[in-house]
DNA sequence: CGTGTAAGGAATTCTGACACG
DNA sequence: CGTGTAAGGAATTCTGACACG
């Protein structure tokens, strides 16, 4: 489920190799997490992990951070992203489920 | 060209995750590295950075080195792997090629 | 609010070497 | 040949705080 890009959303990457792939220092994408934009893994020792999809929200962040909106306003937006995502997964595995009951498709 | 999986083949995994990734201990990965199996990269200080077809290649060395197979045996079969894929690559793009030829279409 | 920085400590990684076999 | 380990050093990351604004 939600598995098309196995990379894309394991968590492996450090915090300074984010840094040089954002363009972002470490205290910013420190501050972005505390303000719950993202949420990397942390290794038992406690230092953080991201993922590829960490790094592509974070580049959005800058972008959205250029222009002048604040954290709490792209914390918003992201929401709202989330959900509207949601509600078209929900829609499509119905309509999957509905196919299969009709030409009882096996999986 | 090649980039069919951007995320793949990105160069971004220190070796302590590869380690727990693959279950080789970071002196086995080093030393795989020291026989030509495996092309990591440096990051500006000297730390390794691992890809994730990186650590895929590992996982397939780990299982030879099981089976007793030596680094040796295991970089012959590596180059062969190699060499019989570029030589499908370059087979389907002169297929291309000639298709394109024949039927005139613009890339 | 968002980000920089100095501070002290802990965890990571690096290399070259010795060991075993 | 392949891997473990102790050694010393360098680079990374962490947290909490003060600063500016």
């Amino acid at each position: 489920m939600a598995s098309e890009y196995p990379y894309k959303s394991k968590k492996v990457i450090p915090i300074g190799t984010v840094s040089e792939l954002t363009g972002l220092t470490p205290r910013q994408i420190r501050y972005y997490e505390d303000r719950s934009l993202i949420y990397p893994e942390r290794s038992e020792k406690g230092t953080r992990k991201y993922s590829f999809l960490d790094v592509e929200t974070l580049v959005e962040i800058a972008d959205h951070r250029e222009e002048g909106v604040q954290t709490n306003e792209i914390r918003r937006e992201m929401v709202k992203a989330t959900r509207k995502a949601n509600k078209e997964d929900i829609r499509k595995s119905m309509l999957r489920g509905q196919l299969n009951a009709h030409f009882r498709i096996r999986k």
